[in-house]
DNA sequence: ACGTGAGATGTTTACGTGAACATTTCTGGA
DNA sequence: TCCAGAAATGTTCACGTAAACATCTCACGT
């Protein structure tokens, strides 16, 4: 960490400069600065003509540091730019700004728990009034050591019990999407899922696997993925050589974006021969080539309550642990699915 | 503002609880928490025992009002997860990591000037050292009103002589794709551009437009377009109508995506009929049918620049103004772009 | 045994703000 | 004109940390 520099004050002027310069009491120079109407117009004028010539500026340490509050919430999150990740941090950062907080981002190397407890080391000695873990992935509750009394809010439901939680609901997303696909008339649904050891990639395989199986229907092996594209271009090769496919569903609409990329190379048309369903509804999905089939999560939303439920914490000053709220998700079919052509 | 609650006190134990469990004085388990050696190793164990037992953290706001120093770097942004913007984000984040600092992120509901002073003003008023915008698109240099003594950098090459900035060269990039497709054999080059009033998009109309004209080549119309793959969608509907259309270089890799769309729908095919260009190398550019050719920036790099640029500044206390780095693009050819079909 | 100096530890103070309380100034009524 | 009460303004202090300076303790050499 260089972060600390000399002695340097980076500080401009302070109250007791516009004070002095005003004539008048620094507490008045407060008062002016806080909007507060105690104030006789002409004083207030004279303090709001030195703190222009002055420049002055409030100190936020200061301020924290009365007050016990920074305005501030931190938040943890996994490539940013390359998932739908990116979604629900912009959906924290909007929200957070309506609740008039700002939101300070580290991003993890890697998901591994070692990473995840340097990363909330590092914010436990920022100035944050409490965190949002926009993903947990391979991290568990009990690895995760937290700085106690920081209100911690996840989006992942696995640490349910041990912080309060908000998250898309994995399971009826999946189900949909399988019910989707053998609702049109596929006999069963290939997997390319989320890499090993990801809580969510994990939650998908299991309501992947229940739904073709309340459905009786054979369950082929896994495709591991890892969430990214390149993963889903990866599978969509050796998805394509197997004449048996019709439907793929996938674990996130990067990774279909990747097997649609393959399907097309290998000219395999989608969705006359194969059909395939994503999961997040980026932005881009309705754009992709055939347009593609998700399951829709709703940010927004889940961005609310994660603020919410954070800052019900730093508000009420307890820390919550079991509340669990599961945010419906919706599936948009759009033209990367139909009836399979043999059917 | 709803940010500061009641007069609440969120800090937990201070050093003062620490050494008075741990029988010292507070001198000394500052001294322990900053690491130095001068402390018996029987008297740190005592006063580790006591932060232990105790849960302290050293609160942050306190060191920053000591040091005059946050470690922390305000970044305004528009469309986090929209646009190749977040890849500039992530950037910057890691970067920071790197230097030690955190990333405090504002969002803006719109890039006009007056969002974005109301965001100055919020982040003004937060923990910060510095400030990073990472576009400012419509707001000029001019009504930008920051606080005074605030370091501050721009991703913006218009900013040049107000701010120091750090950007892709937008002029070579829009010239080498345009160099490009003439070079493969096209007549022309339309172009569907970024928004009216943006400033990056008007740098990448002028250098598409200077690198036609230096060829002696007609130069169409612009087909206006808002970064977004739905404006790419609706310009990609109006050309693929035109058959005189060959080679399209788009504003971004979301307007490109959305014109290939088009194209598909309407039945032209990429490349053959027509030669797509894009700009930024978004993530998702190479799996997307056909694959991208795209103008890449490198984000990574101007990432690094923005917070090293800024971290000069906020060390040595000083304001530049006129630095300007131009960081070089790249063009990837995929296999959106070919030989015109009658070439 | 005693002085010396290095190392360990304690005490004081300032950072900038704003709450609590104290004091001054003004307004209006008798 | 003078007093009461309200409004405006000033003074003191605490928030938690760490630098600067002061004091204390101990090992060592003589």
């Amino acid at each position: 960490m260089a972060a600390r520099g000399g002695t340097r004050q980076r500080s401009g002027p302070s109250m007791a400069d516009v004070a002095a310069l005003a004539g008048v009491s620094s507490q008045t120079v407060s008062r002016v600065s806080m909007g507060l109407d105690n104030v006789r117009p002409a004083t207030r004028d004279k303090v709001l003509a030195a703190m222009e010539q002055l420049g002055y500026a409030p100190n936020s340490a200061a301020r924290a540091l009365r007050y016990g509050t920074f305005g501030t919430i931190g938040m943890i999150a996994h490539r940013l730019a390359r998932t739908g990740e990116s979604r629900t941090v912009e959906a924290v950062v909007e929200a957070a700004r309506v609740e008039g907080y700002t939101v300070t981002l580290v991003d993890l190397e890697s998901p591994t728990s070692d990473d995840m407890t340097a990363a909330v080391a590092r914010l436990g000695h920022q100035a944050i009034d409490g965190l949002v873990i926009v993903r947990a992935e391979t991290a568990g509750p009990e690895t995760l050591s937290l700085p106690p009394g920081l209100p911690v809010v996840v989006s992942d439901s696995r640490f349910v019990g041990h912080h309060p939680a908000v998250g898309a609901d994995q399971t009826a997303g999946a189900r949909s999407a399988v019910e989707h696909l053998l609702g049109l008339g596929h006999r069963t649904v290939h997997h390319v899922s989320g890499p090993e050891g990801s809580g969510p990639a994990q939650m998908r395989i299991d309501a992947w696997r229940a739904a073709l199986e309340a459905a009786g229907r054979e369950v082929p092996a896994v495709v591991r993925g890892d969430w990214s594209a390149a993963s889903g271009y990866e599978a969509g090769l050796r998805l394509a050589r197997d004449p048996g496919v019709t439907a793929v569903f996938c674990a996130n609409d990067e990774t279909a974006t990747g097997l649609l990329h393959a399907l097309h190379e290998a000219g395999r048309s989608v969705p006359e021969d194969i059909s395939v369903v994503g999961f997040d509804d980026i932005y881009l999905a309705e754009q992709l080539w055939p347009p593609l089939t998700t399951v829709a999560q709703d940010f927004r939303e889940i961005g609310r309550r994660l603020v919410d439920l954070l800052l019900q914490q730093v508000r009420d000053d307890e820390v919550l642990t079991d509340v669990h709220q599961v945010v419906p998700t919706r599936l948009v079919v759009r033209q990367s699915t139909s009836t399979p052509r043999s059917g």
